[in-house]
DNA sequence: GTCATTGTCTCATAGTGTGATACTTTGGGG
DNA sequence: CCCCAAAGTATCACACTATGAGACAATGAC
């Protein structure tokens, strides 16, 4: 379900952090599905539990899971969106996005690749079929 | 032309490097143009010039412009893009790309707000008109 | 040769990411 | 009722990174 790079530059936490929330986005996790243990998920991932225990706990802080002591972690029922993160998320999806096509031009892509990989990651967090 | 935030999660030396190579693969700056020095855009953008001067050894090392002691840094002229990394680069702006789907979507935009979104990121990088 | 200008190097320091280990809460079975 | 297994939490340590301060070195104009 999930895989993690140790030699990836990106922080280990930030890895698991993203695959979750692509997770929930796409409905792989839909609304009550309970997460893994942070043990369980931590040796099959090959990190440290506190590791994963971390994500978990940004997770919750978004709103996005539900998690108590000895009762395990499980997604959201009814989440609300708070708008104050509205603009200030617009502004890093630009950027992001800026820095994503900057990256695939001076890889070298033509534009209609990049336009093929985007579309397979619509497809992938807002499935139509 | 660049600016920066200190109080931004993202490290100052990854804002810059990402303005300069959205800059470049734009063509904002072209092929052969100078680059600022590393004093006078440090005091620009309120950071350190070792900031600055580490960003710039980051693009001379992947090749985006050339840089020697006294002369200043220039873009460069011809780039060749290295075959190796096309496969890690593509992986890595799926992510990207999923990465950011998942966070408009949890963030309560619709799919065509942020088709508008990377229409705008597309006409910046590859620009049309 | 001298000097201003350019990038580079070295060192210090605060902060962050990860891990090892111990603790607390919950709920079920003797 | 008691105790234990299972779940998340808290504490401490340590390596690594990002940033900054200041000194150094190469270049070219005069």
């Amino acid at each position: 379900m999930l895989t993690v790079r140790l030699d990836s530059e990106e922080p280990l936490a930030d890895q698991i952090l993203r695959g979750i929330r692509s997770a929930i986005a796409s409905g792989e996790l839909p609304p009550g599905a309970e997460l893994p243990p942070v043990r369980q998920l931590a040796v099959d991932l090959g990190v440290n539990l506190n590791t994963v225990a971390r994500v978990y706990r940004v997770l919750q802080t978004s709103g996005l899971v539900h998690t108590a002591r000895g009762r395990g972690t499980r997604v959201t029922n009814n989440r609300e969106v708070p708008a104050t993160d509205r603009n200030e998320a617009l502004e890093r999806m630009t950027q992001q996005a800026e820095a994503l096509l900057a990256d695939a031009k001076l890889a070298g892509m033509r534009r209609a690749q990049v336009e093929r990989l985007w579309e397979r990651a619509c497809q992938t967090i807002w499935p139509t079929a």
